[in-house]
DNA sequence: GTCCATGTTCTTTA
DNA sequence: CTAAAGAACATGGA
């Protein structure tokens, strides 16, 4: 589930929790979770504290006391969640590191499209990410865009060209920034754009905002649903009137992914 | 049984 | 090389 504000208000949630605390025990359940294969992670974080916690695109990155880094990747089912030690662990829980406070960090993520990434001390490991949507410029997004004939929706989606966005924000912030999702991205005029760039950073800090789209499964730190799909307008809304023009949401599929828009309010 | 799902990556085809 | 489409990964809900 989790795009940019889901992943950010996980890594606000847990900050307090875990920072400054130290890993007392791990206990790992699926190997099959962790990249590089095999890694020993419990080598690693035992007895480590956890220095900085914070988010690249939808990367939730984690450094330790040794300056070794890696990140947790929620994919598409994943919770990372702090709770106390004696609470019953739920189905599909596969990492629980104990803390100095008794507390436990845990991730469990039933269809396991997420898990855990190594990045060790020196590189940064995002070199083919894009630019955080919420500190980028409409120069640098005219740029990224200018560079693909793929259309706009899934340019969007693609993380090496923005880090962060996902099915769910792709279609607000289009619909927000009347944009067809199948217009050719590098044909995209300057003042639309700087509309798309300005579009896309409201629908985020909204989203932050209401604390994340629970649409199933995410929830934060706390383990506390969000509340940010109360104010979707297009995505899984296909079929009822568009809230500016009554017209039916459409839904398509470009790239493989349902794709929700106005086709009054975005024209081609 | 069917279809669909907030993600990523690989393969095939053009 | 680019891009589009499809499949794959694994699980569960409607």
């Amino acid at each position: 589930m989790p795009e940019l504000p889901e992943v950010q208000t996980v890594v606000d949630t847990l900050s307090p929790r875990l920072l400054g605390r130290t890993v007392t025990a791990v206990r790992l359940h699926r190997t099959d979770i962790v990249s590089p294969p095999g890694l020993d992670v419990a080598a690693y974080l035992k007895e480590r504290r956890i220095d900085q916690v914070s988010r690249r695109g939808k990367r939730i990155v984690f450094t330790l006391d040794d300056r070794n880094r890696f990140y947790i990747h929620l994919g598409m089912t994943g919770q990372l969640t702090a709770e106390p030690a004696d609470r019953e662990l739920r189905p599909h829980t596969h990492l629980i590191l104990t803390l100095d406070t008794g507390q436990t960090l845990r991730f469990r993520d039933p269809r396991r499209f997420g898990g855990l990434f190594w990045l060790g001390r020196d590189n940064p490991g995002d070199e083919d990410m894009g630019p955080e949507p919420l500190d980028m410029s409409p120069i640098q997004l005219a740029e990224r865009l200018g560079r693909t004939t793929r259309n706009i929706k899934n340019t969007l989606m693609d993380q090496r060209v923005i880090a962060g966005l996902g099915n769910i924000y792709v279609d607000e912030s289009l619909f927000e920034a009347g944009i067809h999702p199948l217009a050719r991205a590098d044909r995209l005029k300057v003042d639309r754009v700087d509309r798309l760039c300005r579009e896309i950073k409201k629908v985020l800090r909204r989203a932050i905002k209401a604390r994340g789209s629970t649409l199933r499964d995410y929830v934060d730190g706390n383990g506390q649903l969000g509340t940010a799909q109360t104010l979707h307008r297009v995505y899984a809304r296909d079929g009822i009137p568009c809230v500016t023009c009554s017209t039916p949401i459409r839904r398509i599929v470009l790239g493989g992914r349902s794709t929700h828009f106005c086709p009054t309010c975005q024209r081609r």
